[in-house]
DNA sequence: CAAGTTAGTGTTAAATTGACACTCTGAAAA
DNA sequence: TTTTCAGAGTGTCAATTTAACACTAACTTG
């Protein structure tokens, strides 16, 4: 998890929190959380959303006028890039899932809440986005990420059979060798069928949702 | 489907459009769009989130400071209520949905698309919101009201089998009588078990979705 | 070549889903 | 009173999906 410290913050609150900043009048949402990722902490992954952040009272103060602030939230996957921090970034670092504080700014901590949720159910739906894997991976190596997400151990044979089913993993044939067993098939993420994959879920929702 | 006429609209739009305005500063956006619905219409039905619309490029205008609007979209049904209509609409009627224009304000068209797109697949899943239902009504009725928001004729054994497992129809212990077959009995919409079944739904959700 | 270690594979039972046809009940007509 | 009409209401079977479960394959090291 990527927390990063906040230049200017209100009286009282917390530096400490996920980046972030307003969306320009004329982009969209999406190009802005890019845009904000990317000057707050330099890296470039494919984001995902995952829920909206809209109670008035959110920032903790007296609503004014323009003072108004709902957050589309994203969640993206690193690699090893190292973030260089700018902005109203001063500086960040990563820290364990388990070790974000309990406060952080405003309702970071509901954002970030919420989004170890949508990635548990992505995870129960085999659909967790592997842009934070290397290039090139065994599938137990991804089921060893299912399983960390999902804090418990997974059959083999049935994550195995599910995982292939979505099709968004694609083989290299290539075999990661130099272990004292039998070597293991390596594979790519192929983030169009994985795309495919969550559009398909998409048309399966009933979408009257609240 | 009901259509309002906007009053003051910018040059060249079309003044039929769905009800709709902005947002308090201090108010969620679901109570919004209930007092806009009251405000515009005399309405109060239950209201149901089904998509946002952010396009910087909606309103067909060149976007300027303040001038960007996103729209949080809702739907309901209506049952008999006669609406009264204030505030920014004019005036307005209900017309089938095979009859909306193609044209109506900015992308309000592109929002009623969706709008059944939601309608569809939450029939699909057979949990279509009954709102706009009679208080008491039969099977058969709400399996008309799936066959023509589905545009497709079900199965009745199917049908049955798959609403009454939602357990958001409640047996009344009457009966519908007076015609010339057999009696029907008469159920009625529960709609807090309703809730529940949207809310173990959005459960078994892949959260992260674009 | 034996031992150790992970890779990789298939079957069965249970639950779910879709296709399909007949009996029940009341009213009206004969 | 009996028959006819029309929609109400019900069950089974086959196919698919899901979860549980155990062994053989392949490579390295000693």
């Amino acid at each position: 998890m990527l927390l990063v410290e906040r230049k200017a913050v209100s009286n009282g609150e917390s530096p400490t929190s996920l980046p972030g900043d307003e969306v320009n009048s004329n982009e969209l949402i999406l190009d802005a959380a890019n845009r904000v990722l990317k000057q707050q902490t330099g890296l470039e992954v494919p984001l995902y959303r995952f829920r909206s952040f809209e109670d008035p009272n959110r920032l903790n103060r007296p609503v004014e006028q323009g003072d108004r602030v709902i957050t589309k939230a994203y969640l993206g996957f690193v690699k090893n890039q190292i973030p260089v921090f700018g902005g109203l970034a001063d500086s960040g670092k990563f820290v364990d899932v388990n070790s974000v504080p309990e406060k952080l700014l405003y309702d970071h901590r509901d954002i970030f809440n919420a989004a170890l949720v949508a990635l548990r159910k992505s995870a129960e739906n085999h659909l967790l986005p592997l842009d934070g894997m290397p290039s090139n991976f065994t599938i137990t190596q991804v089921q060893q990420l299912y399983e960390a997400v999902l804090e418990q151990t997974l059959d083999k044979r049935n994550f195995r059979r599910s995982i292939l089913a979505k099709n968004y993993l694609s083989e290299t044939g290539e075999m990661l060798s130099g272990q004292n067993f039998r070597p293991a098939k390596l594979y790519t993420f192929n983030s169009v069928s994985f795309q495919n994959c969550l559009d398909k879920e998409l048309e399966k929702l009933p979408v009257v949702l609240f």
